[in-house]
DNA sequence: ACTGATAATAGTAATCATTACTAATTAAAA
DNA sequence: TTTTAATTAGTAATGATTACTATTATCAGT
């Protein structure tokens, strides 16, 4: 993979933050650096980004692929209100330690991901 | 909610199977037996469904939203090459033991959702 | 530093899952 | 039965994402 100036500016601008921006949201923070750069400059790298698992993809429930660069192990709580996405690091806390934290958990899904017996 | 033969069926279909299909795919088998049916009343149902609690929805990085009729609390894997996705029923199993069951677990991405502290 | 090969970009068009719209139909209350 | 509003089929629109293409930029080898 080649250096390009855009593709490091969209690395430092997740990298550099702690929500869980999307791709708009990564387009306008870059076009404030870089006034020029292309939509689908920013879509590519994002998914090389993830691909080279540089960052990481989060899918929700408002059909916006959200981007995160914290790699560390953790999961993460989304109000169904406002959509605000908090990160839960490790070790994951139990519905009584979350509602201390002022979040109200209805409902959880989790996903595991790897190769099935078919495809080792 | 008014009874509808379409929604009946959509539901049946979804309830009758241990796989996660796709709009498309229930579109598919509900055509089997209503061919009629539209592809907008699929989609709109799937929503009022999932909307009521009625049935779960999953959302993949195939982009593509995937149904489940199964409510009870559970976890899914999916396999990162054929797009497999197989239950995981509680108590959630480790690593090793899903590596008994023939999955190579390599990531995993839990959400938890209710509300936050401002939408309270 | 110069040059060639080719990866990356800007800008735009295309894709495709999902949603919105509308006239006709249907469930079910009065 | 009649009325009323929810539901449908069919189709058009939406919007996030991807594909395409001519141009530009990186960088390895001279």
């Amino acid at each position: 993979m080649r250096y390009s100036r855009q593709r490091e500016l969209i690395t430092d601008i997740i990298k550099g933050r702690c929500d869980h921006p999307t791709a708009d949201m990564i387009y306008n923070s870059a076009r404030e650096i870089e006034p020029n750069i292309s939509l689908g400059t920013v879509y590519r790298n994002l998914k090389l980004l993830s691909d080279e698992g540089v960052i990481i993809t989060l899918e929700t429930e408002d059909k916006k692929l959200h981007y995160d660069g914290d790699l560390s192990r953790h999961s993460h709580f989304i109000c169904e209100d406002c959509g605000k996405i908090i990160d839960l690091f490790r070790p994951s806390k139990t519905p009584e330690e979350l509602s201390e934290l002022g979040l109200t958990v209805t409902g959880e899904k989790c996903i595991y991901y790897g190769k099935c017996n078919d495809c080792q």
